[in-house]
RNA sequence: GGUGGGUUUUCCGAGCGGUCAAAGGAGUCAGACUGUAAAUCUGAUGGCAUUGCCUUCGAAGGUUCGAAUCCUUCACCCACCA
């Protein structure tokens, strides 16, 4: 990054999009020098991010566009003790094997939102494994915890908490923002890191990292912190019904990581435009403005869906979640191929049957219905029908004693049964 | 230990010998409307069968042509008295 932009290497966009929460300095005329070096930590809790996540990783992503230079932290060793920080209860402790294969996943992961230096950019993925792992017992308590006074340490919101509430604090994890204070000093020393970016909640340990840094060799590192990114109706952003919103298209499927934006309320789609996407402030604001205007087009969350989708699973992703979109609000589903099909329907169960019932009038839509567990009886799906909410391949049945034929395929094996709304389920026709 | 009240379909809650698969409300499910929202409106809501049958009203027996409704015993809950 030589050719320096001074124009874009500031704090500017950040501020405007709401990014900043609370910094240790002021950071713009810092970063408009020169290129600099900062990091965010992650613990590898899990084998895949999480959507709570993403504005972390995000925010790497612009201060490397910005022309500095991200460092993308897995917390190899700092997972193994788990933070306290938000958290009301101690944590089980992951196993070995488990926090390697995590990490090995979320490697992967940022690898589509930062440039590495594999890929020819210049971003950094460090793991605190590799420098703790090292550290004995008695150099850890000599060389670093000798720096940390008792109590300030008890005086950190994260400490306290947990202190004043039931559940108290293990030593272990007590211990934990010495690794990560350490971390920081680390990096600094390895790759001239300077600050340390992370969610409002890490502010107790990020100035830990910095005391230690004073401390141990005269530093003058940075801290920032971005806001949380929670909802308008006070519940967490990402969690729902059926658990968190993952990275991982095997664990959230782009076309349900995709259903989650589109179904953002009103009133938080301004500020995932900000947090999450990278579009031009003119551009939120255009949109900010059609919200008010036009509410029901939704164009916020068809855009923020779109941008955050693309960013996530790639632009072949968002192809799936929109051709699946079209096909779980839309028309009828035909001439498809079962891989397509199975692709779209990939949240959806389905049940195999055998291929020579079709045709058979011991084969209607209440079999089916009741055999895909969409229905909970003969009765029910019966009901359903007489109703008009049973549906072959999005078209509606109307009558009873339908037979399902092969014509009914919406793929060479595939038949889509919906009950209502959005209720589907896939029949399978192997040749037996 | 004594007396009185209760136990109903997913939940709450009517029913007190036939017209009861059982009012009403909630929930849920469809449909309409809509912004894939909220609200609203309509219908459905034990099972099987295209209107008839079967199994349900704490449990088991009994009285009746016929019981969720009456009697007996048992179980659990509540209230008052000791």
């Amino acid at each position: 990054m030589n050719d320096i932009n001074t124009t874009t290497m500031g704090m500017a966009d950040f501020s405007e999009r709401g990014l900043i929460h609370q910094t240790t300095d002021e950071l713009e005329p810092w970063l408009r020098e020169k290129s600099r070096t900062m990091y965010i930590g992650f613990d590898p809790t899990a084998d895949s991010m999480h959507i709570g996540h993403l504005m972390q990783v995000m925010t790497l992503r612009r201060f490397q566009q910005a022309g500095h230079r991200p460092i993308a932290l897995i917390g190899g060793a700092t997972g193994m003790i788990g933070d306290p920080s938000g958290k009301s209860q101690e944590r089980n402790l992951l196993t070995v094997e488990q926090l390697s294969a995590n990490t090995a996943a979320l490697k992967g992961q940022m690898e589509s939102f930062l440039d590495f230096e594999e890929s020819g950019g210049d971003a950094i993925l460090a793991n605190n494994l590799d420098w703790m792992q090292s550290f004995t017992f008695l150099e850890f308590l000599r060389d670093i915890g000798k720096n940390f006074p008792i109590n300030v340490m008890l005086g950190k919101d994260s400490v306290k908490s947990r202190l004043d509430g039931e559940s108290g604090l293990s030593f272990t994890e007590f211990s934990y923002m010495l690794l990560q204070a350490y971390d920081f000093v680390h990096l600094h020393q390895a790759y001239g890191c300077e600050l340390q970016v992370g969610g409002s909640d890490q502010w107790g340990n990020i100035t830990a990292g910095i005391d230690l840094g004073r401390r141990m060799h005269g530093l003058a590192l940075k801290g920032m912190t971005c806001p949380l990114l929670t909802r308008s109706d006070g519940t967490k952003m990402g969690k729902t019904e059926s658990g968190a919103i993952w990275l991982d298209p095997k664990r959230t499927s782009p076309y349900k990581f995709y259903q989650y934006w589109v179904n953002i309320a009103d009133d938080d789609a301004g500020k995932c435009l900000r947090f999450l996407t990278e579009l031009e402030m003119a551009e939120i604001q255009a949109l900010d403005e059609s919200r008010q205007a036009e509410p029901h087009l939704r164009s916020s969350q068809k855009c923020l869906a779109e941008q955050v989708t693309r960013n996530v699973h790639g632009a072949a992703g968002l192809a799936t979640a929109l051709q699946a979109t079209a096909i779980f609000f839309g028309s009828e589903i035909h001439d498809l191929d079962d891989t397509q099909l199975l692709d779209i329907f990939a949240d959806v169960p389905s049940v195999s049957a055998s291929r020579d019932r079709l045709g058979s009038s011991e084969f209607t839509m209440i079999d089916a219905l009741v055999e895909s567990g969409l229905c909970t009886s003969r009765s029910d799906a019966r009901r359903a029908i007489e109703q008009g909410g049973g549906y072959v391949n999005n078209r509606r049945i109307d009558s009873l004693g339908y037979v399902l034929t092969a014509s009914d395929l919406a793929s060479e094996t595939v038949i889509v049964l919906r009950r209502g709304k959005k209720k589907y389920a896939l029949i399978q026709f192997a040749n037996a």
